[in-house]
DNA sequence: AAGCAGTACTAAATCGCTTTACCACAGATT
DNA sequence: AATCTGTGGTAAAGCGATTTAGTACTGCTT
């Protein structure tokens, strides 16, 4: 271990990435948390208990040591090796003592890491974002990371504006989720749902290929012919591929896609108003269709909706296919048949692709996309059609 | 102003939070964004064009200045009145010229603020935080601050931890969504229900007998006298609260619980489960009632499917009425009648608040808590009870 | 001619930590 | 006796800002 840092130019930050990482000080320290501060046992050069933490030069002094000592023995420098156990767990006893924290500008202006990473989103409160933030958080939290968040809602100044006030405030990387994303940036990104080959960018996304297969298979199979589809919006990042392996998989099934049975939804709102008014419009077309397959869970309850508003039975008259398997799509009634995209997971591998790029920056050489499985959930919305 | 801040002894501090708001060097440097890089014209001392930004030596340098007059001017500091303006105007348009950036963590070190605030959640992607969180982003960004989020999850070692580490990062304030607080931290605190009188802590709270009163009185005057209920969880801050408030109101409207007729969610999970698990108690216990008051939205969802696979009809055997009014409330079927709480409004109360008092840190003299008023909304789980 | 008041700046001290390049000394080797 | 080889450290130079306490100069009074 120790010649491996010895020998490697970049053994500085190869220290700090430790000395941040599970075994570290901070989990060693963090563990001892005295019961009271009854602190009268001696030590009258003893750094003042106050509010204020202590500084690496205050712990020194009352150490008797140089504070380039102290530092280097906390942060398990090898240039620390010649030191004396004595010494060493002398400096560790007092640092635990104190409550002996770097202060955390100070160690990342010199060390140009801030172990912090920015993620941007459409919106926090939308399902889709959140679950995956929910994954991010897990792995970068784990990871001793923390992250910014913030919401564009589909403001194409915000797109830009962020992602910049983020590389102001120094993050060492980016995910992007759910956004469109065209320019490379200083710092590795990884994108969720992002479709754009960008230098420096590596995309995780969704097996669409696979996603439209086992929807539009599962229908096929239950005998629909006359599917009707609701496209996502412009903005949606998903939009274009997913409809792209649509268009390919019902080539392969045989299955023609009648263009007044597909409507787009318009505007942006997390409501399933949407859904609602683009199954209107699909309605309004007067040809008719058996089953639907919506853009997301949130279009497919407005969708179910409409039918319901028109007087049609789902499953009975239409079958309808969401996508995403949200929270509530189970508790809907009747259960919601989806094509589930494992949101959670997508934001895990986010968070780990990024940070296995930061850690080798330099020789970067990330692959560009990692795709992940979905899966059909079968509920209560789709059966076959209706023999007449 | 120059007055008001030469008098002021924290002028210091003033300085930079005018530097960081909006009209500052930040928003007017932003607007600026030039079109192309075709600097070939003279400047051959220029600092270089590269990926790496240029520090404030750097600018000074090529500038002839010394780096004390290009910050001071920069921050618009008073003590560079007595600058001409030529000078001053030199100074900006390099800065502009070169995209110069106060490198972050040098500025937070000095001026011990970091315009970021920690928010601690149970759970990111659980509705009622992310909406929280979508109030509380829209204010801090706007005001030019930074947050990090944590999940804890209920678990009472992270609910201690990750507080403690924001304040290690230095944030300037906390905000505690959903979550229980007992402990006094050294930076402001503000809660979203959060119910302990702690010194340093403000809380924004629901008006909670005002929401008892207009839940249970629509029911009583739709002819409800049997109602049951549904509790949240132990570790839900708003328990409490909610339910003597509940207790007070029907007392006050003359009803009376019956204990067989109050379930309490068990387990910590976002679906619906647990208020169908719940109901399902309910109806074992055998005991006839004609409405349902649950916790939450998610639970009242549970609760209906679990009247309607007990062959109850919603709402002509039994209504339902939810809390919190989240999303889909509106387009579960049937509509969902609820107790609307403005979680955005008070995420958004929360940061107004923080930043308030971080910003006149020193006088602090919050008051404790602040009430926000709930209001009905009446969809179609509610009518009035069948004739027998 | 000395004193004063502006004006236009600047030097230097922090902030708290990291890290490289030493240094002093003891004992072993030539 | 001179040199080498560890030990056990330390001094000091950053990182990139902010801010206080000056300085040097000019022009105007008294």
């Amino acid at each position: 271990m120790k010649n491996v840092l010895k020998a490697d130019v970049n053994s500085g930050i190869l220290i700090i990435l430790r000395a941040c990482s599970r075994d570290s000080i901070y989990a060693r320290l963090r563990t001892v948390t005295p019961k009271r501060d009854r602190s009268n046992d001696g030590g009258r050069t003893a750094p003042r208990k106050g509010k204020k933490p202590v500084s690496l030069k205050e712990l020194a002094e009352h150490l008797g040591l140089a504070p380039a000592t102290v530092s280097l023995v906390i942060n398990r420098s090898s240039v620390a090796d010649s030191i004396p156990q004595e010494t060493k767990d002398r400096i560790l006893a007092a640092a635990r003592k104190y409550k002996y924290r770097p202060n955390f500008f100070a160690r990342s202006l010199r060390a140009r890491r801030s172990f912090t990473i920015g993620v941007i989103v459409p919106e926090v409160s939308d399902g889709y974002s959140a679950h995956v933030m929910s994954g991010v958080e897990d792995h970068l939290l784990q990871e001793g990371y923390f992250y910014f968040v913030a919401s564009h809602r589909h403001r194409a100044d915000l797109i830009d504006d962020y992602p910049r006030l983020f590389v102001e405030r120094s993050i060492d990387g980016l995910i992007a989720v759910d956004t469109p994303w065209t320019l490379p940036l200083s710092v590795p990104v990884v994108t969720v749902s992002g479709h754009n080959q960008v230098k420096g960018v590596t995309n995780i996304v969704l097996d669409h290929a696979r996603a439209a297969e086992v929807a539009l298979q599962h229908l096929t199979r239950l005998g629909h012919r006359q599917i009707a589809f609701i496209k996502g919006q412009e903005f949606s990042s998903d939009t274009e591929v997913r409809w792209a392996n649509i268009e390919k998989v019902a080539g392969r099934l045989g299955l023609a896609i009648t263009p007044s049975l597909v409507a787009q939804l318009q505007g942006d709102s997390p409501s399933p108003q949407l859904g609602y008014a683009a199954t209107v419009r699909l309605l309004a077309a007067h040809k008719p269709f058996t089953a639907l397959f919506a853009f997301n869970d949130i279009s497919a309850m407005g969708a179910i909706r409409a039918l319901r508003d028109a007087g049609l039975s789902v499953p009975k008259d239409v079958s309808v296919v969401g996508f995403d398997d949200i929270q509530s799509a189970a508790y809907q009634n009747p259960g919601l048949t989806t094509v589930r995209q494992p949101l959670r997971e997508m934001g895990r591998i986010a968070a780990e692709t990024l940070l296995r790029r930061i850690r080798r920056s330099g020789s970067d050489s990330h692959s560009s996309e990692t795709t992940v499985e979905p899966e059909l959930i079968i509920r209560e919305t789709t059966a076959p059609p209706r023999q007449h």
